[in-house]
DNA sequence: ATCGCCTCCTGCGCGC
DNA sequence: TGCGCGCAGGAGGCGA
């Protein structure tokens, strides 16, 4: 479900509602997650505070005082405030309950996300420590993204999307900022010219800042953390338009497969002269 | 080191 | 209306 800006949108949303609350217990419904849920995650967690509420990548991190719970949203995972005594939802994996308000609740049907815990420096952790940087850092830069494309002969569009290279773009922003670099996402990495990658690395900064202001796309349910949509889908140019006219041109968007994801596309104004396909 | 495919899971929309 | 199929916002892990 989320890409950065999801997931930005929801570190916001919850983010008044947890800093310096003490979570005083967990409930764990389903450990079955992508990996499972640590079985000493209630008595590492329970009773402490929540100094700290940051992200990377995609990965959400709840620092408290002995150590720092990491989660991840995998593709359809939601985290909300909701009333303590709610009555629990279908999908509803995991509750941390915050004080006699609130508590925050992991909802996650396909069980793609994560649930995890560490002692150490988080951003050592085996998931985290070979992330790329963050896509609106300095370090995400063309000079960058063109040196280390020069040992890549994937399609651009799976280069934009490896975490180890940029972390945080997802299927939807890298279909939307290739659409605006005017680029063909089939596209092999090393054919890519220095100008395209500053115009591509200029895009890609603009379409996850302005997916960000519109907190974020909401395709199928995506919800903010206040259960209200996102807004960015009406901007949406070419991801989920196959053979609706471009906004720009009026030629019919098309849909091929790149890395086993659906790629969409503008024929005239992504003009193909380095192509793959 | 990189690539390409597979995998984890449930839900939904489509065509027959 | 029911069924089977393929696809869905991710990304680690594997063998080649």
């Amino acid at each position: 479900m989320p890409e950065l800006p999801e997931v930005e949108t929801i570190l916001q949303g919850i983010k008044p509602f947890v800093i310096l609350q003490t979570i005083s217990n967990i409930d764990i419904y389903q450990n079955k997650l992508r990996w499972k849920i640590p079985s000493n995650l209630n008595s590492k967690l329970k009773n402490q505070t929540i100094l700290q509420l940051s992200r990377r990548g995609k990965y959400l991190l709840f620092t408290t005082q002995t150590g720092t719970l990491i989660i991840h949203l995998g593709m359809s995972g939601k985290l909300f405030i909701k009333p303590k005594q709610h009555a629990l939802q279908k999908h509803e994996h995991a509750v941390f309950t915050l004080n006699d308000e609130h508590s925050l609740s992991y909802v996650d049907p396909r069980r793609f996300g994560a649930i995890l815990w560490t002692e150490n420096d988080p951003l050592k952790h085996k998931l985290l420590k070979d992330l790329g940087p963050e896509p609106f850092s300095d370090d995400f830069n063309a000079e960058y993204l063109y040196e280390l494309s020069k040992r890549h002969k994937c399609p651009i569009k799976q280069l934009i999307m490896n975490s180890k290279i940029v972390t945080g773009v997802g299927n939807i922003y890298a279909n939307e900022a290739l659409f605006q670099a005017e680029i063909f996402p089939g596209s092999v990495a090393n054919t890519i010219t220095k100008k395209q990658f500053y115009t591509l690395v200029e895009k890609i900064k603009k379409v996850l800042k302005k997916a960000i202001e519109k907190n974020g796309t909401t395709i199928h349910d995506f919800a903010t953390s206040n259960g209200k949509p996102g807004d960015f889908q009406n901007e949406l140019k070419v991801y989920g338009r196959t053979n609706l006219p471009c906004k720009e041109c009026k030629t019919l968007i098309k849909e091929i497969r790149i890395g086993q994801r659906s790629t969409f596309y503008c024929p005239k104004c992504q003009f193909k002269t380095n192509d793959l396909y």
